[in-house]
DNA sequence: GTTATGACTTCAC
DNA sequence: CGTGAAGCCATAA
């Protein structure tokens, strides 16, 4: 018999757990690309992996995952995330960071550095 | 087994 | 600075 497809394998995951230790540590007012955040959990070159843990965390999460951003400094925008990247927007204009026109922030002034 | 898809990154034009 | 291609790796079908 085999067993039943997890609905969620990331999430309780090491991996996934160390990924959000990272995340944890972004200060408020600050943020982290996501192969940034995949290197510093370790696994350099999982950038991919970091989004998709995100993705899974439950809404009552004490991760801060409205800090982790693209490479491009924007807010990656996805029809799949149903209106969450309009929300990560806001919650970083609650925290101080400006964006552009384009959706863009500057990472050369708000990316955390360790 | 293969193919497609993504909260990605990097490099070449 | 924008675009596209290739690389990436876990999931889903």
């Amino acid at each position: 018999m085999r067993k039943p497809l997890p609905a969620v394998t990331l999430r309780g995951d090491a991996a996934a757990e160390a990924i959000c230790a990272v995340v944890r540590r972004i200060p408020r007012g600050w943020v982290a690309t996501y192969g940034q955040v995949a290197t510093m959990a370790g696994m350099p070159r999982r950038a991919r992996l970091v989004g998709r843990v995100l993705q899974h965390l439950d809404s009552k999460t004490n991760v801060p995952w409205h800090r982790v951003v693209n490479a491009k400094g924007e807010v990656s925008f996805s029809l799949s995330r149903n209106g969450g990247d309009i929300l990560q927007r806001r919650l970083l204009e609650k925290e101080g960071i400006e964006f552009d026109g384009r959706n863009r922030l500057d990472l050369e002034r708000n990316r955390w550095l360790d």
